[in-house]
DNA sequence: TTGCTCCTGGCACTGGGTGCCACTAGCCTC
DNA sequence: GAGGCTAGTGGCACCCAGTGCCAGGAGCAA
């Protein structure tokens, strides 16, 4: 029940530490000891709130993971599935002008931090797998067949590549990249030449 | 300088020992002591082969993507870029009758194990820039544009669904399931409902 | 033989992650 | 208010991956 004056959390104040930490000094150089102190908290109570160092940059991802969920549920099933995908993975990445900066700082960490680019496949797979339930559901095959699996895992590609490029360029925004990337994707890279 | 009787050398020897006993009782439960111990060396010489545990399934990647690059860079210009990117990585992928079982036996690994699902990224990465780079000359773009990104990371996603597919389905080609995985990519996802 | 180089193994150390236990704060019940 | 329950916390010891350092030994050249 122990807050700061702040009135922030055990949590969120882990979350912070980590981010700072890692962006100004790099993931592998930062301890988690280092984490722990500057949160306030012992190594020990750490890796109880995130299991491994890496997770402290994700902040809450099961909500995420649910809520895009929840929305493929509830999408509508006569728009195109690529559509409803899109539409999903937009309206769960729409953050507040207020929260971009710090949404910048942690996907430039997970992008760019060998460590953390290799834990992210697990937090992929997370999604991957919402997302292959969701064409299985649509097309009436088996979520581990080609066709599941292929949609899930480019669609994913698509989502990260725009990050990506969102981050590349400060003055693009996320909202765009990420339907350029699917306009792409749907219509078979018009863009591309042959 | 020293051989077993088989004529094996030493990092044949890790890479076996290793794919067999992560197989047998799973990569966390296996130390790389006992790797090195099995390929007959001792740990430290283990971590000079291979930098991480994770490394020893991987064999010689290095050697696999620069066969990606040097037949992506003397590909027929003319033709489709996807097309381009698809037989080369079948013909990156295109093993004897001999070596199935070992390849199987790899990618069961690398799909399954969430700490080589992890590790399998930084791999990743290597074939993405390659592909990116390919991109970005045909389409006179930086390797880091949305576009070049979008294609690379979407084309491997191609390749390990079809990997994954193939797996999950003894009696499939792989070669076959690559094409079809590029087909869909191609065409826009003809097989999807909408 | 001496000297050089390369490969190897042993040793000690850092750091991530975990199991176990003891302590404390709150809270409920009698 | 006393006793007992539970949840959160911290400390300690341990395992294991990975690394730097150094000492040996094999091979080769002069």
């Amino acid at each position: 029940m122990t807050q700061t004056a702040t009135g922030e959390d055990a949590r969120s104040r882990v979350e912070r530490a980590a981010l700072e930490l890692f962006t100004s000094r790099g993931f592998d150089a930062v301890t988690a000891d280092e984490v722990a102190e500057t949160a306030g908290i012992s190594r020990r109570t750490f890796f109880r709130y995130y299991p491994t160092k890496a997770d402290a940059v994700w902040g809450d991802f099961a909500a995420h993971v649910g809520r895009l969920e929840r929305l493929l549920r509830a999408a509508d099933g006569a728009r195109p599935v690529l559509a409803t995908i899109c539409a999903a993975y937009a309206e769960v990445n729409g953050y507040g002008d207020a929260d971009l900066p710090v949404l910048r700082q942690r996907m430039r960490l997970i992008l760019t931090e060998p460590a953390l680019q290799a834990h992210s496949q697990l937090r992929y797979a997370e999604i991957d797998r919402v997302v292959a339930e969701h064409v299985a559901r649509c097309t009436a095959e088996d979520p581990a067949a080609l066709l599941p699996r292929l949609v899930a895992a480019s669609t994913r590609a698509a989502a990260t590549s725009a990050f990506a490029a969102w981050l590349a360029d400060e003055r693009t925004d996320l909202g765009d990249q990420l339907r350029r990337a699917f306009d792409e994707l749907a219509g078979g890279f018009p863009s591309l030449p042959g």
